[in-house]
DNA sequence: CCCGGCATCCCCATTTTTGTCGATACCGCC
DNA sequence: GGCGGTATCGACAAAAATGGGGATGCCGGG
């Protein structure tokens, strides 16, 4: 029995090939978490996984992506447990991925409410949690938990959290200073733009006046500091194609 | 001593998951061997690299690249010692990455002269090899060796370059249906056009004529069938920024 | 030595893009 | 109810790109 939980298999290997290489060709307009979070969730041998985004403007988390989870427990979570989480304060300033446990011993965390009521209904018990600060003041995390009649996380795992999740980080980032600035309807042409489409052979595809498309165009080269819709394109196609 | 070899450190994760995810973004003129090979021997823990790409048209190996290996063996062996290379006849047509000892018996191979002209000089002994065709009929290989006083490959290593191999092929692939067939001015063009020069800068920047512009430019357009520059830029930049 | 590919240059007519002014209407939020 | 953001439309002139010709010189392979 030379098992070591430090190893991956070929597949694994494999896997998490995938979802990093998904992760650098993913548009921006997809949530990068979306679409990885299942493979993540399985590579780190977890049995739930919830992301969220801290609002530094509202103070609070929005934005959960999650696994397994109770969807209405995640709900529950935004609208209101977030602000009596006794975890994400203690943990949210620590640097990479870290194991509940160490900071929060199991025995303190068992005597707290949010305990009772939110993590042990949905078989959250042993927990590997990373907080990644953006440049826009945001901070993405991920959460993944194994219930508590498996192993607890080990290195193997947070090696593996604090790589995917720099790269979902980088995936992120890009996102917030790239289209995002964009309105979807800026978005719809500028991806027009990118598969080669005249202004007028956008308006006859949206259905819209010439004038419009004109407009939106425009605003995307002032909003993108671009100065001509080559220069667009390729803002576009580089997160386009994949 | 639990050492255990399948495993990977935390810093091979993070290697690992860069070269996958250069390989994902790596733009169609520079060769994705080039920028990876150094990091893939490390994480294979090899002592030398060498890839060849094979040449269906004309029945030879080609484009070298190398890591730790004199480069006059290199040349030699494209040259002329790829025509008496027993190795690569037998395992060319093998799937997937393949250690050496086992298709070919190191007491066998000790014997003949390739060995003791070619690789017992340059200090491949341990071998690990993977040949992955591409649809163009070129086949694409990596080589890996370590010397005789270290442990011979085992599976962790062929799960890896089996992985890593993988996405090279992806990459060339692309760059095999992509931009491979302009001329390099034509591509440097392209480059230029992505990132939103008119064709009147671009003359300044080559110091070229506009006219000339104008015929490379015409010739992108013929041979990558794109109707306008904005097309012709998403084909460049979805694979030019990074 | 000739041929094909490459890089260089020129002209002309037409289409498309770009810049810069407008304008109206809807919707959510304070 | 006003205000900001969004989506919608219009007009005009300048700038750039496009499509179609044709032309030269260089170089390497058959």
């Amino acid at each position: 029995m030379a098992f070591h939980i430090r190893d991956m298999t070929g597949e694994e290997i494999a896997v998490f090939a995938d979802v990093i290489h998904d992760l650098a060709r993913i548009p921006q307009d997809v949530d990068p978490r979306e679409a990885t979070s299942e493979r993540i969730l399985r590579l780190l041998r977890g049995d739930t996984l919830a992301s969220y985004v801290w609002e530094p403007a509202k103070g609070r988390y929005y934005n959960p992506v999650s696994v397994n989870h109770d969807e209405s427990n995640v709900a529950q979570y935004v609208a209101s447990l977030q602000f009596s989480d006794p975890l994400t304060h203690r943990m949210r300033r620590l640097q990479g991925a870290q194991i509940v446990e160490s900071s929060f011993p199991m025995n303190e965390l068992e005597k707290t409410e949010f305990y009772t009521d939110f993590l042990q209904p949905d078989g959250m018990y042993h927990g590997l949690n990373i907080f990644l600060p953006s440049k826009s003041g945001k901070v993405f995390d991920l959460r993944v938990w194994r219930n508590r009649h498996h192993e607890p996380f080990c290195q193997r795992e947070i090696d593996l959290l604090d790589t995917l999740a720099a790269h979902i980080g980088r995936s992120l980032q890009a996102g917030d200073e790239g289209l995002a600035i964009l309105t979807p309807r800026e978005r719809e042409i500028g991806r027009l733009i990118a598969r080669g489409c005249t202004d007028k052979e956008i308006s006859d595809i949206l259905g819209i006046g010439f004038s419009t498309v004109r407009t939106h165009v425009n605003r995307c080269f002032e909003k993108l500091d671009c100065s001509n819709r080559a220069e667009l394109s390729a803002r576009f196609s580089a997160t386009l194609l994949g």
